[in-house]
DNA sequence: TCAATAGTGTCTTTCAGACAGTATATA
DNA sequence: TATATACTGTCTGAAAGACACTATTGA
């Protein structure tokens, strides 16, 4: 093995590809950027990782100082790590790419913390497919969707994108938007029977109208 | 952001979790430390990324210098970046885990290629569980077998773990010793009609004598 | 002949997709 | 009253687990 000095030490980062749903449909958190290189370009809310400090809690601290959610409230989990050479035209920076999911009850939040650089939600579907971004910043939210799509069916992120409290029609309305499929409301529901009787959910207080007929509320038990 | 030597510079290195299946067992290559910290301790062989050096490149290399493979007849996939801020006692090391999959046929390759270091093959079910690796090396391999076993039963690996040709029971001998488990070998074989049909796998000439009679001998449709 | 594996078929359960149909709210 | 959504149930087909059964080899 090398000694010490015997290899580089290019400059590590993590980037977060932030999603919330918003009237029905997946956003993506995009920063605009007022340094070279790519200024004026969208980029991933990211920066450098401190001394001492773990990659998870640095994407947390990136998540917060640049959005202002409350960590606790937000799922966060590590996704890739981008290092090709070239990616960043100055220097060998390789980022640690992590994705966030966060409830649209907390997204006005979001909003207030665009004290300093511009920051917008773009629509995954109809907003981003022409959009530039900075760096290979494309590629990692390829991955990203990519990512929860395949998971959205067997771990239960799609309870990270809802109210604390929901109904039917709201879960399968996150599942339609990160799949961008449509779903039978009726085979719909029969999954969520099962989960019910699997008390992976339960029911809670009170109705809700979100269609024509207010409709029966439940929460996420584990963890609630 | 922060300026440019604003941010401190940590080490970068790859780690390889490289399995096979020998006997029908799982296996995982360990290397033996001749150097501080960790000195005499069994660890993942891996090393720092050089200059102007992908990631996966970087993977590629160490998989070759420490097992003398050649690169395009064994499966890599990046795995998770290990980046807690002690994991390595000397100083800030962070680490991208990389997984490897190789062939039985192939290992007779890499045992012959442990001239500088000790190099041995672990059985994972035996002989890992009491061995204490170095640095957060038992943290690493824990998360490359969650990974290969939820992958196996979605996307294609088993096959990385077989012969070019192989019997249906050889490919159930993989998903065995990966899993854990025993399968009924005629519901595996039904499946395995099925990947035929479908036309993933398909029938190779000769038979092969793997039990008590010669069995057919099938190969792996796609990339062949 | 016996033991062991190769290979086939069947019964049952689970779950998804398609879709008919009932119930209850608002406009 | 019309209609949109909430909610229930049924039919069909795909696939997995359990397991009985036949076929073919070596010892």
């Amino acid at each position: 093995m090398a000694r010490k000095d015997d290899h580089p030490r290019p400059a590590l980062t993590v980037d977060v590809v932030v999603f919330t749903i918003l009237d029905s449909d997946l956003k993506l958190l995009l920063i605009r950027r007022d340094l070279e290189p790519y200024r004026d370009s969208w980029a991933l809310p990211g920066g450098f990782v401190r001394e001492d400090e773990d990659l998870m809690r640095a994407a947390e601290r990136e998540l917060t100082e640049e959005t202002s959610l409350p960590r606790e409230h937000v799922f966060l989990e590590q996704l890739y790590t981008f290092g090709a050479p070239a990616r960043d035209p100055r220097e060998r920076v390789v980022s640690v790419a992590h994705y966030a999911l966060v409830r649209p009850e907390l997204v006005p939040l979001a909003r207030a913390a665009s004290d300093a650089a511009e920051t917008r939600w773009y629509s995954v579907a109809s907003e981003l497919p022409g959009l530039e971004l900075a760096f290979d910043h494309e590629q990692i939210v390829e991955l990203a969707l990519e990512r929860i799509r395949g998971k959205l069916d067997y771990a239960p992120i799609g309870f990270e994108l809802v109210p604390r409290t929901f109904t039917v029609s709201e879960l399968r309305g996150v599942f339609e938007a990160i799949k961008g499929t449509s779903y039978d409301p009726a085979n719909f529901r029969r999954r969520f029977r099962r989960m019910l009787t699997d008390k992976v959910i339960e029911e809670a207080p009170g109705k809700r109208q979100t269609g024509a007929r207010p409709a029966t509320v439940y929460r996420f038990t584990a963890g609630g």
